[in-house]
DNA sequence: ATCTTTCTAGTTTTT
DNA sequence: CTAGAAAGAT
């Protein structure tokens, strides 16, 4: 018992002992919360207050949920398959694969994922003539999600043209197609606990303590789906941990809300609320331009964190720079600097953190040509590549012979001539006589309406797929991966595009049929990749982390670079008029410096180079609110060595960029080698051997390749 | 039906 | 400038 109790501050020891009732735990950045949540699992298994399989244990992100599991197992040695810990929609899912039928819902409905959410809206405004260039199929996802994450029915603000049809019909194809998206996961849940009062009592009983992970993000489906299973109706003193930090609520946007956690005791009125206000990241420079941007909120919980980290107390540093690609080749070469002066940094404890997502390129480009590894986090996941899609697709297809999406997409793909109009008069068919797609080609085959050809190529499909409906019940997933791979000639259909990226694609397949042996079931496979996977990487190496700072939320670096803070870009120029959003925007800011433990560099640009133009920008109103006694300013605006005329003339700007670094390089080559290339995804590399047009080039990145001449371009 | 070219609109954050 | 969509050519 003393192990788990081991090292825990008289704060934290208070938080995990608390079991008597409802507890909020409000837990400032840096202190420890993690820690809390995992140790407090560990003492009520160990203590046997409750099983393993009668604790819940929710978060917001499979990270998060993964984190947790690992700290209990260590701590525990205990199975954690019988526990309950995983994010809101995975749990609302298990839940609704247990009893979903009581409320007509499907045993094996699918999640639809964000591009099939597009598609389909897409679809929808096309049959209502609705024109895409006026109204955006984005902008009406967004405000059906929004509807339906509301169960108080405020009305919304913005009004698109016929967006109640939309959301009807949005509703009842998706209904059609056995689907959920991840709204309706958590409101059939609610539906089942309204109900079925059986099933909630069931669940109220078997869950003996409840912890709820970054509560501050909760919508109010999940805040009120939290009530109903934990069965606060009936018990004032059900034992509930919530776990967050008000300062640190970012997802406003996506339904989050905040009074949530500011008004805690209305909704648990026997609540206990404890503190964690020390925090062990941060240096005390960084903790004192935190706290006092954030203090500028008057949304709040007070609170006040301290730190007694006095080692390497460096101020936090402000670059002012001339352009995006300045700040980014600043980055760069500090990071080498960094690297030589202090032993102790590496490249995998230096994070930079963006506002959005299309701001990392600029970095990625400057890295590739210094050769610097890193990673973009949360990014292109692996399963939206289009060739892993287009696998999918056939597997969900087979799964599901109504589901339109992936039918769409997999028809024509490899191409077998079908085209727009053989496809909407198989929609059309299907659609009036309510089948699904393999009857109605079946159907459609059987009379003369479409042309020989159309009508052989489909009666091909057809058997394959029942062919492949046969087989899946027989065979692995991995095999009948590989069956509809050769059966379609899709390995042929991407190598004949005979770019650098087809190898990657064809890579990306096998990558594929290795994790599909992981799984024994299809719906086992469709519920990971839409619920549980993990975009980030599974293998670790030493590299930088680029990403936007919501995905780096709960981690913690080094080093963090802070680029692009100039106004019209953070903050978001979407948020700017309103209040309430304009405080979330600081809590972002916030979240961003406190994610670095001993050095901070916050740099903006006083130029924009946008389509061609150039015009001038303003620094971020967060730079003002900095206090200055705890920063320092370096203005390289005006520094020919990271600016190097680029945008006067390209070519040139390419060679001095390069050659800035050549120094260095050359350290690192080894000897032998004597042409230098680049390639656009592989980096810098050194010419070893040429032949004909093929040449062996060793990459500082990856290593040996066997590359085409024309691909990469030599310096 | 498919491949090729011209045009045009555009950048928040995600389970 | 660039991705994606519409129009044009085969």
């Amino acid at each position: 018992m003393q192990e788990v109790l081991q090292n825990l501050n008289k704060e934290q020891l208070d938080a995990v002992l608390y079991n008597d009732g409802p507890l909020l735990l409000l837990a400032g950045a840096g202190t420890g919360k993690t820690r809390v949540l995992t140790s407090k699992i560990a003492y009520i298994i160990k203590n046997q207050m409750a099983m393993p399989s009668e604790i819940l244990a929710v978060t917001f992100t499979n990270k998060a949920a993964n984190e947790m599991k690992d700290r209990v197992a260590k701590m525990t040695s205990l199975d954690i398959n019988n526990m309950w810990i995983s994010t809101f929609h995975s749990i609302a899912a298990r839940i609704l694969r247990i009893h979903g039928e009581l409320i007509g819902l499907e045993k094996d409905f699918v999640i639809i994922d964000q591009d099939e959410q597009v598609t389909l809206i897409k679809q929808i405004m096309k049959e209502f003539g609705i024109d895409a260039k006026e109204y955006s199929p984005k902008s009406y996802l967004e405000l059906i999600s929004k509807a339906k994450d509301n169960t108080r029915k405020t009305k919304h603000n913005l009004y698109l043209y016929m967006f109640d049809e939309v959301f009807s019909k949005y509703q009842s194809k998706i209904r059609q197609m056995k689907m959920c998206d991840f709204s309706d996961l958590l409101l059939f849940n609610l539906k089942l606990f309204t109900e079925h009062l059986d099933i909630r009592k069931y669940y109220n009983k078997k869950f003996k303590y409840i912890l709820v992970d970054e509560y501050q993000d909760t919508n109010s489906i999940q805040h009120k789906w939290l009530k109903l299973i934990s069965g606060i109706e009936n018990d004032s003193l059900v034992k509930i941990t919530c776990v967050g930090d008000d300062d640190q609520s970012i997802y406003g946007w996506r339904g989050a809300e905040l009074k949530n956690i500011l008004t805690f005791k209305n909704d648990y009125k026997k609540a206990k609320i404890l503190k964690l206000e020390r925090n062990y990241r941060s240096t005390k420079n960084i903790l004192e331009i935190a706290s006092t941007l954030i203090s500028n909120n008057k949304d709040r919980h007070s609170k006040k964190l301290y730190s007694n980290n006095d080692k390497n107390n460096e101020k936090v540093k402000i670059i002012i720079c001339n352009g995006a690609k300045q700040e980014a080749v600043f980055v760069a070469n500090e990071v080498e600097n960094l690297k030589q002066n202090f032993n102790d940094i590496n490249y995998k404890d230096i994070g930079i953190l963006v506002r959005a997502g299309y701001q990392t390129r600029v970095f990625e480009d400057v890295f590739l040509k210094y050769a610097i590894p890193y990673r973009v986090i949360g990014g292109l996941k692996f399963y939206d590549r289009k060739e892993i899609k287009d696998c999918i697709a056939y597997l969900k297809f087979i799964a599901n012979t109504s589901d339109s999406l992936s039918f769409e997409r997999v028809i024509n793909t490899p191409r077998r001539g079908i085209g727009a109009i053989t496809i909407s008069k198989i929609n059309e068919f299907a659609n009036e006589n309510n089948l699904d797609y393999i009857t109605a080609i079946e159907n459609l085959c059987s009379n003369q309406v479409l042309k020989v050809k159309t009508r052989e190529e489909l009666l091909i499909f057809v058997k394959n797929i029942k062919e492949w409906i046969n087989e899946v019940k027989i065979t692995s997933l991995k095999n009948i991966m590989q069956i509809i791979l050769v059966e379609t000639n899709y390995r042929e259909f991407i190598a004949k595009d005979q770019d650098i990226e087809s190898k990657t694609k064809l890579e990306n397949i096998e990558e594929l049929l290795n994790t599909l042996n992981d799984f024994s079931s299809m719906d086992e496979f469709l519920e990971y990749i839409s619920l549980v996977s993990d975009n980030s990487d599974k293998v670790e190496f030493n590299s930088i982390s680029i990403m936007t700072i919501h995905s780096a939320k709960g981690l913690e670096f080094d080093t963090i670079f802070l680029p692009n803070w100039q106004e019209g870009v953070f903050p978001s120029p979407k948020s700017v008029d309103e209040k309430s959003t304009i405080e979330e925007e600081r809590r972002l800011a916030y979240v961003a410096l406190t994610r670095a433990k001993n050095r901070l560099y916050i740099s903006f640009s006083k130029y924009k180079y946008e389509y061609d133009d150039i015009s001038a920008v303003s620094p971020s109103r967060f730079i003002g609110e900095l206090p200055e006694k705890n920063i320092e300013v370096l203005d390289i605006s005006s520094d020919n060595y990271y600016y190097d005329n680029y945008y006067k003339n390209k070519s040139t700007y390419k060679k001095n960029y390069i050659s800035t670094k050549d120094d260095n390089a050359k350290t690192k080559l080894s000897s032998g080698l004597v042409k230098k290339c680049i390639h656009k995804k592989f980096g810098i590399g050194y010419i070893k051997k040429e032949d004909g047009d093929k040449l062996t080039i060793i990459f500082e990145k990856v290593g040996e390749k066997l590359i085409m001449k024309s691909f990469v371009e030599i310096l």
